[in-house]
Order: C-alpha cells, then sequence, then structure tokens
DNA sequence: GAGTTTGAAACT
DNA sequence: CAGTTTCAAACTC
C-alpha cells in the first residue's frame, strides 16, 4: 500500500464488528514504522522478516499460534520498494527472533488471487525467489485481540481462511511449520507461482535440525520417520502429523517438504476434512502428573495390555481413561503390572545413568593418566608412553630377557634365581625405556 | 537386520 | 458408523 495512506483490509470472516486493519508501509527494516490496527488494539511492526520483505508475523500473546501474513500490493505504488533497502546480505542475515517462547504458530496469509492455500513457496534449487512484487513485514500485536484470538487460535493448523471484502486469504499452519522456517539452516523459498523477482532478492527460512525448533529441539529430539508409502502426507508419518517438515529422515519419496508445496497443502487439507482436529495435540496440555493430561481421543488397544508403546497413552506415560475403548487394559494407576513395568524402567534409567557416569569417569581417569604421564605434552613433546614401545623395543627388551635367562642357565642358576634376574633386567629395561621417553621424541630406543 | 505384531489412520 | 485395509512404529528373534 502506499506509504502516505494506510491500506484497509476486511477480515469479514475472522474478525466481528471490529475487522479494519489497517497497515501502513515500513520504510526501513530497523524502523517499525508500519502499524496494524484491528478493532483498536494496535500490532506494531517488529521488523521485516529478515529473508523476505512480503512477511509479517504477528504475534498473539497466550495463543498456541503465532502468524504470519504475507503483504501483497496491488498497485505499482506499494510498499513493494523492499528491495531498495532490502539487499542480498539483509536477506541472508539471521531471521527474527521474535520472543521465540511464546511464538508458537503462524498465519502466513497472501493474496488470495495468487493462492488458494498459503504455505511457503517451494524451495528450487535455482533459488528463485519467494512470491511477490512487494513488502513482506513483521508485524505483532502491541496488545492482546481477544476479538480475533479465539477464532484463529481455533482453526486448526493448514485451515485455509477464504477472503473476505480484502484480497487476502489466511492458512493456519501447525507452529513447527514456522518454527521450522525460523530457526534452522537457511534454506531458500522459491516462488512456484510466477511472481515475478524484480530485486533478484532470495528469500529464505531456517529449517532446524531434525525438524524441531531450537527450543523443542533440546527437549524432545523428534525421531525421524521412515515412511515408504505414505509420501509423509498421511498422519501415518508422524512428521507429517507434528506438522513438522521431513528433515534428516530416512522417508522415500517424501513430499513432506517445501519442494512440494501444493501436494502437502493438499494433504493437509485432507487431513481436516476427515478430521478438523486431525493436527491437535492428541493429549491434554495439562501438566504431568495432572488429571487432565489425558488422550482426547482415547486409545483402542486390544492386545498390548496398553502396556507397550503401541498404546498411545502408554506412549504418551499417561493412564488410560474413560474415554479408552482398550480391552484388557493395564494402564491404570493401581495395575500391578504397571507398577512393575514402572520399577523396572526406573531400574533401567538408572543403569544408563551409572553407566554414562562410569564412562565418563574412565575417560576422565584416562585422560588424567595421559596428562600425568606424558609431561613433553605441555612442552610440546606429547606422545603416550606406549608409543615408546615400538616393535623394536619389544623385540629388544626380549633380546635382554633372553639373555638374562642364558646367563642364569650358565651360570647354572636355580630356576628361582633365573626368574629373578629375568625380572631385574626386565625392571632395567623398562627403566631405560622410561627414561628415554622422558628425555627424548626419538621413537627407536634401544636397550 | 529381518520378520512379526500392533493399533492408528485411511478406506470402503 | 462398522468393518477392512494400509501403514509405520514397536517389538521379537
Amino acid at each position: 500500500s502506499p506509504v502516505t495512506s494506510p491500506r484497509t483490509i476486511t477480515l469479514s470472516e475472522t474478525l466481528s464488528s471490529s475487522s479494519k486493519i489497517a497497515i501502513s508501509p515500513l520504510k526501513s527494516p530497523s524502523k517499525p514504522v508500519q502499524t496494524v490496527t484491528v478493532g483498536g488494539p494496535q500490532f506494531k511492526t517488529i521488523f521485516p522478516l529478515s529473508t523476505s520483505s512480503n512477511v509479517q508475523q504477528i504475534q498473539v500473546p497466550g495463543s498456541r499460534f503465532h502468524y504470519v501474513r504475507l503483504v501483497t500490493a496491488t498497485t505499482g505504488s506499494s510498499t513493494g520498494q523492499a528491495g531498495s533497502h532490502c539487499t542480498n546480505s539483509s536477506m541472508t542475515a539471521k531471521p527474527m527472533v521474535v520472543n521465540t517462547a511464546q511464538v508458537r504458530m503462524s498465519v502466513p496469509i497472501i493474496p488470495a488471487q495468487t493462492m488458494k492455500q498459503v504455505v511457503p513457496k517451494p524451495l528450487t534449487s535455482s533459488g528463485q525467489l519467494l512470491t511477490t512484487q512487494t513488502q513482506q513485514r513483521l508485524i505483532m500485536p502491541a496488545t492482546p485481540l481477544p476479538q480475533i484470538q479465539p477464532n484463529l487460535t481455533n482453526l486448526p493448523p493448514g485451515t485455509v481462511l477464504a477472503p473476505g471484502s480484502g484480497n487476502m486469504g489466511y492458512a493456519v499452519l501447525p507452529a513447527h511449520y514456522v518454527t521450522q522456517l525460523q530457526q534452522s539452516a537457511y534454506v531458500t523459498l522459491a516462488s512456484s507461482s510466477g511472481f515475478p523477482n524484480p530485486t533478484g532478492i532470495q528469500t529464505q527460512a531456517r529449517l532446524p535440525l531434525n525438524g524441531l525448533s531450537t527450543s523443542d529441539a533440546a527437549s524432545r529430539p523428534r525421531k525421524p520417520c521412515n515412511c515408504n508409502k505414505s509420501q509423509c502426507l498421511k498422519l501415518y508419518c508422524d512428521c507429517f502429523a507434528n506438522g513438522e517438515f521431513c528433515q534428516n529422515c530416512n522417508c522415500t519419496n517424501c513430499f513432506n517438504n517445501l519442494e512440494h508445496e501444493t501436494e502437502r497443502a493438499k494433504a493437509i487439507k485432507a487431513c481436516l476434512d476427515r478430521n478438523p482436529e486431525a493436527f491437535k495435540p492428541k493429549i491434554g496440555k495439562g501438566k504431568e502428573g495432572e488429571s487432565d493430561r489425558r488422550h482426547s481421543k482415547g486409545c483402542n488397544c486390544k492386545r498390548s495390555g496398553c502396556l507397550k508403546n503401541y498404546c498411545e497413552c502408554y506412549e504418551a506415560k499417561i493412564m488410560c481413561s474413560s474415554t479408552c475403548k482398550c480391552v484388557g487394559c493395564k494402564n491404570f494407576e493401581e495395575s500391578p503390572e504397571r507398577k512393575t513395568l514402572m520399577h523396572l524402567a526406573d531400574a533401567a534409567e538408572v543403569r544408563v545413568q551409572q553407566q554414562t557416569a562410569a564412562k565418563t569417569k574412565l575417560s576422565s581417569q584416562i585422560s588424567d593418566l595421559f596428562t600425568r604421564t606424558t609431561p613433553s605434552i605441555t612442552s610440546g613433546g606429547g606422545r603416550m608412553p606406549f608409543t615408546f614401545v615400538t616393535k623394536e623395543v619389544a623385540e629388544a627388551t626380549c633380546e635382554c630377557l633372553l639373555e638374562q635367562a642364558e646367563q642364569a642357565e650358565l651360570i647354572q642358576q636355580p630356576q628361582a634365581t633365573a626368574e629373578r634376574m629375568i625380572l631385574e633386567e626386565f625392571g632395567r629395561c623398562l627403566m631405560r625405556i622410561i627414561s628415554s621417553a622422558g628425555k627424548t621424541d626419538c621413537p627407536s630406543i634401544n636397550c
């Protein structure tokens, strides 16, 4: 929209009475001059997505979602002058970190007439550009937006909102989708919709290791999937079910990535058609141990007794509840089988910890031994003692010992004395080796 | 590592 | 909605 005249967008389907969002352009990435007004409370432009001038991020405090708006102007006087201050170098800058503890989920918003559903544009090896001629801006609400929050936060990921009187459509994506984009290695988002790229600016986003945001990765390392037939576009695929891209997975023919944006969007829609809550967490958000932490649908186990990881309740370390339809359930508080399992699990965990501690201690001792026995290491020599006991040294030592044995035999010494003589010679050999090791780095030591 | 079991998801 | 099939993870050997 023009710099001087805020553009008004009507969100007729998601907002009630206060449904006007006025967007004024941002002149500089470092100067938050863009303001979005939603029924009084204001979004403040924080800064533009470093990777693209067409993405705005909207934070709704307390919401499980964070929102991204792809802003497109329809005229030549749009804010598309982003290129004037968005250089290639800025595109490769680290994406913004906006209170990441709260950023959860995003709603990318794009021009409805150009896309039906909003997901980041696919990557291409040619490094094409994401999107439109216009600017993308990250915006955050200065105050909570109760009037829209219930609507947006209740939307399942992948939901596509039809445009209202404005020219924008909206989609809700799983949280990981955006955090992936924000927090991992850069990848290039490229347009597949034929938007021109007058500036040559690349839009990049970050995909996290293993498909997790940084914070999540620390607490919940995701296992790579091994899907073969589902293209990772069905809920069989854990990555897809969790709203994550496949990354570092072992899947074949994977479509759960930016390169298959269209198929992925269709798959998300299909899942949501079948079950609008398909992407919502199955386990309640209550703290561990609290009664509200339960499986939303309950399990249907028949043969596992709900005491194996086949059972989603057991896997989530929660008891089965009245919502479960399991047969022969043993996953309840007083179950002796469950208690036994828990004790075994605890014992196993203790063993693992002990083993880890033992390994750590051993490593430490070896390291310490290395340090103490090789004083030359600090003075530049730095070789372990055994490196001095080369094959030649060993052979020479053995010759010395044999010679001593022959001497003892020659003078007809009793066996005990002969053994003693040999041992003494061995001691002298050792002393010579040690002495030589301490004096020189020369690898060849002769007895 | 191959084969089997299991139960959720998908399909009919 | 119930029954069946498909699928990938969990599990066993």
